[in-house]
DNA sequence: CTTAGTGCAAAAGCTTTGCATTTAC
DNA sequence: GTAAATGCAAAGCTTTTGCACTAAG
């Protein structure tokens, strides 16, 4: 356990919500200015591998969220103004029992991820 | 219309399911030697603003197909062979409304695309 | 002729890797 | 003291862009 590392975790901690490496990053820096990215996606690929943190697509980048088993959710991304809200998995319990049974195909529900338009952002009319 | 439009709408066309701008390319190569990836990028991308092909990432890959709009469909990935299956949007239609109605967001459902095992990748046990 | 498309090369953006040096334990 | 982690630099991969040249209509 390095203090790279510490600072790492700590900013992943501190963030309610999915960060991406590059934020990481910036904030790393400004109690180890000179952290490389590299240590930052190295750490973050530790830290999902031992189970810390969970890993997710947005927008093509990776993003980084604190593991938290009793809080197990999905992500609504908003194409427009690219806000993120939570779903509970039990929105997909359903559809996903229906893949299992009629297809055999186990989805992975921890990597579904919904693009869409946000409350805010529907188009007018 | 150029030759090289023809063939890659004609590699498109040609293909049952989703093709990667690379297949694209090896395979236009065979007719025109000295055809560059970046005039398949930019003639798959006339065709999708054109609506004749549609764009899927899968695998952090842009996956291109021919759009039929009687058949419209989701994707199935599994993670261990890459496979791809065709999934009604039907499926995803009771989940959209919920999403819709409780959250008043928007599903982009054409750019839902499921991960996980086949039924040929199935753990053993 | 004039606009649009092509090939080539280079770059952008994110992520990964090699390697010598430094650090943790 | 030894194995592991870091910083730095470079490369990898997919996709995009600039630009002079070519070809289409």
């Amino acid at each position: 356990m390095t203090p790279q590392r510490l600072s790492v975790l700590d900013i992943v901690a501190a963030r309610t919500g999915h960060i991406g490496a590059d934020e990481v990053w910036n904030l790393a820096k400004e109690q180890h200015p000179y952290v490389d990215l590299a240590t930052i996606y190295r750490t973050l690929q530790l830290l999902k591998r031992v189970g810390v943190v969970t890993e997710v697509i947005i927008g093509n980048k990776l993003h980084f969220e604190l593991a938290d088993q009793h809080n197990r959710h999905n992500h609504m991304v908003c194409s427009t103004c690219d806000g993120v809200q939570t779903l509970s998995p039990d929105y997909l319990a359903e559809f996903s029992q229906r893949l299992e049974q009629e297809f055999g195909f186990t989805p992975d529900l921890d990597n579904i991820t919904i693009g869409g338009l946000c409350s805010s952002c529907q188009p007018p009319g």
